[in-house]
RNA sequence: GGACAGGUGGCCGAGUGGUUGAAGGCGCUAGUCUCGAAAACUAGAAUAGGUGCAAACCUAUCGCGAGUUCGAAUCUCGCCCUGUCCGCCA
């Protein structure tokens, strides 16, 4: 409890935490935490001294009792005043207790609120403006006259957007056909490449969760609203980053298993609220999409190591499918909640002429894992110590579908299937458009 | 959904009102032995928090939350979860 910050650390360095918390754009924290945190101790202590005696004299009477001196009340046995001192101290306990555990919820409820601290090598800055690309790869195919993805997508037959909204509303698809066939094989892919080639284990996981693992990963308590809550008090995950990142909660991971390379395909759903408006055509930002997600559950020291490699493994599928792309580090000020320091790729998509997001790889650091309490051992050290979570889309395969439609097509309409696709296919080489009579 | 049975330390498992933080085992750490290792033996070791320079001491924690009691892992109530059987069902 209390930990999903160290408190310890808070007390002896509050500038860190306040200078970390003043690159994330957040007024000084730390004084008011600090208060909250003293007031807490010091009604702890009270209640633990009043305990202490209580316990002493309980113990007493054990031993009295024990022995057969059984004390009468009223009687002024050494038993019985025994009995009645302890009586006293019941309902100042009880308050100091009940003091305590509010001034620690409301400490607790402050504390959930507040954003990781950013990595040191994390640029400062408050909006997108400020990222900065780390590197380019592949040249952005330039083409006459290049169409945007749902274009291609309703000549192709296999994109239907009113369908989807009859059904279901705005932010909806529904493919068909060839295109949801490339969906498919797009998805397989992924998998395929990240647990032969990556390392990584696949796992399939609830999409349904409870609250505590939405607390534990970052999304509640601050962003109930960006989520879907069913009518029986589950939510739907907005990233399968929640189901395999919560699979170490309560836990005190063995450290021959580390690091622990997790992935799955999912569909995430999202409210988009706070959207409105952004990205309305196309299938860029939907309500349900699926993304083949990577995470990491490693050891403290070898994170930054472990980001690097999570990054390149995402990285190498937009490679395979020979996609243009690149990669920027986010600022303070466009990182997400839970990161310490974010990777975001960004393909090329002709149809835009612009680079668009499709892959965010994160370095938590412990922060997940003290709110999931999610610990490890190492060999000779007394103490347990958190692990560092790290989470990637690996890639969204949604987004991915975009990229290679767009970067696919042909000037009749049809769209050619990249190579690495080929064996998830079918024998199909190309997608080809409705033929309009 | 109905009926039972359970939830104890890193893991397994005993305990069923009183010096119990909790037997025993596994695993772990150190030592003895050994050329070395294994085995055996000896010792140590839960987690979190508080006070303290430290040694150390104190408090809490036996699924979670209330309650009974001088005192609760143990009794009562509520909730959550797991298992088994029945019903329903992809």
């Amino acid at each position: 409890m209390y930990s999903m910050f160290d408190l310890k650390l808070i007390r002896e360095t509050p500038g860190f935490f306040d200078s970390g918390w003043k690159r994330r754009g957040l007024e000084p924290q730390t004084p008011k935490i600090i208060e909250m945190d003293e007031k807490r101790r010091a009604l702890l202590t009270e209640a633990q001294e009043l305990q202490s005696k209580r316990n002493e004299a309980s113990k007493q009477v054990g031993i009295l009792m024990s022995k057969g001196i059984v004390g009468t009340f009223g009687g002024g046995s050494v038993t019985a005043s025994l009995m009645q001192e302890v009586a006293g101290y019941k309902d100042r306990i009880a308050t100091l207790e009940e003091e305590e555990k509010k001034t620690g919820d409301e400490l607790n409820d402050f504390l959930s609120r507040l954003p990781n601290i950013p990595d040191e090598t994390v640029p400062d800055g408050a909006s997108e403006k400020d990222n900065k690309e780390v590197r380019k790869i592949g040249a952005p195919k330039l083409l006459n006259s290049a169409k945007e993805h749902f274009d291609i997508g309703e000549g192709l037959g296999g994109m239907d957007f009113e369908t989807a909204a009859k059904m279901s509303g705005s932010r909806f698809v529904l493919l068909k056909s060839g295109v949801a066939r490339l969906e498919r094989a797009l998805a397989q892919f992924m998998l395929d490449t990240h647990t032969q080639e990556h390392g990584y284990t696949e796992l399939s996981v609830p999409l349904l969760v409870r609250d505590e693992a939405l607390y534990g990963t970052g999304q509640l308590p601050k962003f109930a609203e960006d989520l879907f809550k069913t009518n029986t008090g589950h939510w739907l995950v907005p990233t399968s980053e929640v189901s395999l990142t919560n699979t170490v909660m309560d836990s005190i991971v063995d450290i021959g298993d580390l690091p622990l390379r997790l992935t799955s395909l999912t569909p995430c759903f999202r409210s988009e609220a706070g959207a409105a408006g952004k990205d309305t055509r196309g299938m860029i930002r939907q309500h349900q999409f699926y993304k083949v997600e990577l995470v990491s559950i490693t050891e403290a020291e070898k994170s930054n190591d472990e980001h690097e490699r999570m990054t390149a493994c995402a990285e190498n599928i937009l490679k395979k499918l020979d996609l243009a792309y690149r990669t920027i580090t986010l600022c303070t000020g466009d990182m997400g909640f839970s990161a310490r320091k974010t990777y975001d790729i960004e393909v090329w998509l002709p149809g835009q002429s612009a680079y668009r997001e499709i892959s965010s790889c994160s370095n938590c650091g412990d922060f997940q894992a003290r709110r999931m309490m999610a610990r490890y051992k190492k060999e000779g050290d007394k103490h347990t110590k958190y692990v560092h979570t790290l989470n990637g889309s690996g890639v969204a395969v949604g987004r991915c579908l975009i990229a290679v439609l767009e970067n696919y097509q042909q000037p009749d309409g049809s769209v050619l299937i990249p190579d690495a696709l080929k064996p998830y296919m079918g024998g199909i080489t190309k997608l080809e458009p409705l033929q309009h009579a």
